[in-house]
DNA sequence: TCCGTTGTATTCCTAACAGGAATAGTAGTC
DNA sequence: GACTACTATTCCTGTTAGGAATACAACGGA
């Protein structure tokens, strides 16, 4: 996806896509990656809120930032390390109090099979619906079990706080999802029934 | 992004990506539409729970269905109008039956930038969590808008029930968003007036 | 009547992105 | 000492997003 043109701007701060600022955000924590790490990471927290990105991205992204001097490495034998730079920083917060809200995308496979229901039989829709909502508890246990390992550090003004939020925000998302989930799954039995 | 390789399969039925079936689901609901139309359509209900594919992918798709027969035209002048063939009708009714459900794809901006918030102000996330709320109700507005348009037509066994079902469905997740968003604003400012 | 704007319809180009295969070294283990 | 798992990186292909460019209606006003 292209969500910002990564056009250079007549100043000297670039609008990279977002996902250059997502993966420039994982190393703000204090500590240097490979580019290994920061798709480990990003599998980690990023992929409930953003898409991991392939590692095939990774390493063009950070090639990218090193381009541009926003991170800086540290090669060791054949693993190279990036952290990130004074400039790196201060795009980052550039971005961060410039850019507007923007609106989360979704690509919702069950809600776009349900769309189309009438294609095919109700029973099938069904297990689609019971296979969604054990697929929602599968991610829900594995978020838990990140947001757990946060615990110590998520109090106001400790490194996980902001984690520790969004987590949270994510918990809450994957049970409103189920609840729905159920719902719809309730209305469905209820049309057949009839 | 590539949620099913495109590859020609030994048997006849070739995967194609989400979208293409996305576009082919559109034109089940017994219409013909050109390109332009088809757009439209997709901007006024996929864009809700699945990316509205952009204008010249819609292009590009179409072609691809043409060529493999599932929908055929009719050509009046410059305006090229496509319908489902009983090949589409079966290749995506088999698509919705041997699919696995497959989980959502989320790209929040919000969550993104608040999992860095240790980078900025508190009071950039707050305005930042208010502008999303915002955006949250005039996106609700619109869904709502669009589900009161199929009133009529959306009881069980009628054209336009499990697009009501869709619709409920994202109606309830705007709802789910914009409280969590609350919840979350709530937080941060307990957390600033310490 | 001419002109500008708005809407319809399509095509082209570029860059972002996903997903996997390929490579290769390294560390533990049976 | 082979086998497996993990670390680390690169490459390739095709999908996708987003916009610009084109062109031909139709409509309303000066």
């Amino acid at each position: 996806m292209r969500q910002d043109p990564a056009v250079a701007e007549p100043d000297d701060s670039p609008r990279l896509p977002a996902t250059s600022y997502a993966l420039l955000g994982l190393l703000t924590f204090g500590d240097e990656l490979t580019g290994y790490e920061l798709k480990q990471r990003a599998d980690m927290t990023l992929r409930f809120y953003w898409t991991a990105p392939a590692m095939s991205q990774v390493y063009t992204e950070v090639a990218r930032l090193l381009r541009l001097e926003l991170v800086a490495t540290t090669v060791e034998g054949r693993t190279t390390r990036y952290r990130i730079t004074d400039a790196g920083q201060q795009a980052l917060r550039e971005w961060m109090d410039t850019t507007p809200a923007g609106f989360p995308v979704l690509k919702h496979p069950v809600a776009l099979r349900l769309l189309m229901g009438h294609v095919t039989e109700v029973s099938q829709l069904q297990t689609m619906l019971e296979e969604y909502v054990a697929e929602l508890a599968a991610n829900r246990a594995d978020l838990a079990e990140v947001r757990a390992s946060l615990v110590g550090a998520d109090a106001p003004g400790q490194p996980f706080y902001y984690p520790s939020l969004v987590a949270d925000w994510g918990l809450d998302y994957f049970d409103g999802e189920r609840d729905v989930a159920r719902k719809t799954l309730g209305r469905l039995t209820e049309a057949a029934d009839q």
